[in-house]
DNA sequence: TTGTAAGCGTTATCAC
DNA sequence: GTGATAACGCTTACAA
């Protein structure tokens, strides 16, 4: 007992017209002189019988599924707790939506699943790809370097063509370490937001690093932690710092949700925040704001990225290419109590 | 220069067979006997030719698209902060990914626009839908119960003959509220996760006059408030219940999320939780834990609850309905030390 | 101004 | 065992 099905020969034969007829009309096709007698009919017509016209047969005759992918590699366990992710959604559904879009979620854990995704492009289901958290070692990404597929990355990938949209990744960690040196603090641990792998990753690293150097403060790789956009990786890594014996009156944790996973180790080992450890988180998540104490942090335009990523995408799949193919948004450090300023 | 087309002609070609037999081929359409021989020619080819089946032909001609539709009854505001999607989201994409299937994401913000969801459905764009928060007042739902189109609810809709999963939202706030009463406290308030229109703000609200009941508490209007799904409106709630008058020891907020909102009210007012007021929530989202103090809150089990519901809408489009058209999971009250326990 | 007809790329029913 | 051929529902030259 499926939903009715009404096809566009049965609003024809209803109005007294044929297929084309009803397909100018309800497409508002220019440059076709249609009587408005006959187009009211038309249009009373598909009313009453409730014609909506079948999407796979206009996507496989017009090449156009009104559809974009969003493609996030990560392990679906992250989703369930990156808060980052919800900004991104917001901003890309707001996007779609005024362009009568639909938005596919695709998952993407682990490299050797990496053509799931590409099948979306072959198999001609989404007119455009938006790709969060670009990695080195994604083959399938170049693959889709070469075709020209619309897409546009979510970060970036040095030495490819795609079009992006991004922060300055460096500048911005260097903002926020810059901040803790500033405060006086000289052993300042950091915990990335993920792994090595994802291009962000150096980059927030190296924005760490020239912070340190800007301040006189030797690297140490011993102070240095890998999260994984959880809250139990910041937990965890934060833990294992602790545990190592290094010492460090100060944390840059590269995103606020692997912070706060952080923060709650901080407290379960008795230290008090800002006064033991200062901390500096990535991203300011609306959460950010309301934990205790509220997290000094960076702010990422995530909403912002979103939707100038998805405004992008849209007229590159008219064949219409931006003129600027990396555009790259503000941060700006959000001082709260975390950090002890 | 987009991808390239390989057409099943072209692999047809390429073996030196007809469409027909590639087709048999790549299904594995039983009961056909073909050749070892020309089976592997078939596949040979297709490979070489990067062969994937056109989804809109498949679609079209099959009557299955193979997405599932998860709609959201929320304003994008409110997807932004509520931590509570991200479990969904993992729950699904886990299950859709299993079973080939993808994920498209409709958010539906006013009932106004109630029919965008209908038309995913109509234009036979998906095979099923899952719908969060299902609404009394929704009357494209309606439509939708008397279709029988493969839907399932997260949540309940009284009333309605929809499958649904959902948990006992009456008795999960009753053991909410009943924490505090046992906990001696008299003056309870109460700030719920969303607008009355949802179906589970009244039972959560249900559950709340029951504990009170059972202990001998009268009901006060005065001391309830209204949330809407996000951080900002638990922080705005309880400023507003601060600034009323109304004197309190323990409030019930039937969402972390709105919940951690009020928590950073309270904080502002200089109140200490749970010495002030004790405070217990409603989902136990990842982030519960890691907040100061940790949360008490009754644990809803979205990732099982999604899960569930995917696993309940898979067999539902092909025909094969399930035994139990409600599914009722567990809830658990957590105990940590926003309540004071 | 409207209708006819040719695809779009599959799958599936038949003959051969 | 394999191959024409007809749908599936729509758009769009091209005719009329």
């Amino acid at each position: 007992m499926s939903p009715k099905k009404v096809t566009s020969q049965m609003v024809a034969d209803r109005a007294g017209v044929s297929r084309t007829t009803v397909s100018f009309v309800l497409n508002h096709i220019e440059g076709v002189q249609i009587t408005e007698e006959t187009r009211q009919r038309v249009l009373k017509a598909a009313h009453d019988l409730g014609y909506v016209p079948n999407a796979s047969a206009q996507a496989l005759v017009g090449q156009r599924t009104k559809i974009i992918g969003l493609v996030l590699t990560r392990s679906p366990g992250h989703i369930a707790s990156d808060t980052f992710l919800n900004q991104i959604l917001y901003g890309l559904i707001e996007v779609t939506q005024r362009h009568q879009m639909r938005l596919l979620l695709e998952v993407v854990e682990d490299l050797d699943h990496r053509d799931t995704y590409l099948e979306l492009v072959w198999s001609k289901r989404i007119d455009g790809i938006i790709l969060s958290g670009p990695r080195f070692d994604d083959e399938a990404l170049r693959a889709l370097d070469e075709d020209g597929f619309p897409t546009v990355l979510l970060g970036q990938l040095p030495g490819s063509s795609f079009y992006s949209v991004d922060v300055d990744n460096i500048a911005a960690a260097e903002k926020a370490v810059a901040h803790l040196v500033q405060l006086g603090h000289r052993r300042i641990a950091c915990i990335t937001h993920a792994q090595p792998q994802y291009s962000t990753t150096g980059q927030r690293l190296e924005g760490y690093r020239r912070a340190l150097e800007a301040g006189g403060i030797p690297y140490e790789d011993r102070l240095v932690r890998y999260g994984d956009f959880t809250l139990e990786s910041g937990y965890q890594q934060m833990k294992d710092l602790l545990a190592s014996g290094e010492t460090f009156d100060a944390a840059f944790v590269a995103s606020d949700v692997v912070a706060i996973g952080a923060l709650g180790a901080l407290r379960e080992a008795g230290l008090s925040v800002p006064r033991d450890v200062a901390l500096v988180g990535f991203d300011d998540v609306p959460m950010a704001r309301y934990v205790e104490p509220p997290l000094t942090t960076v702010r990422l335009p995530a909403i912002e990225l979103a939707r100038k990523a998805c405004e992008m995408l849209i007229p590159m799949i008219d064949g219409q290419m931006p003129q600027q193919n990396q555009v790259i948004l503000d941060t700006e450090l959000v001082v709260r109590q975390s950090s002890g300023a």
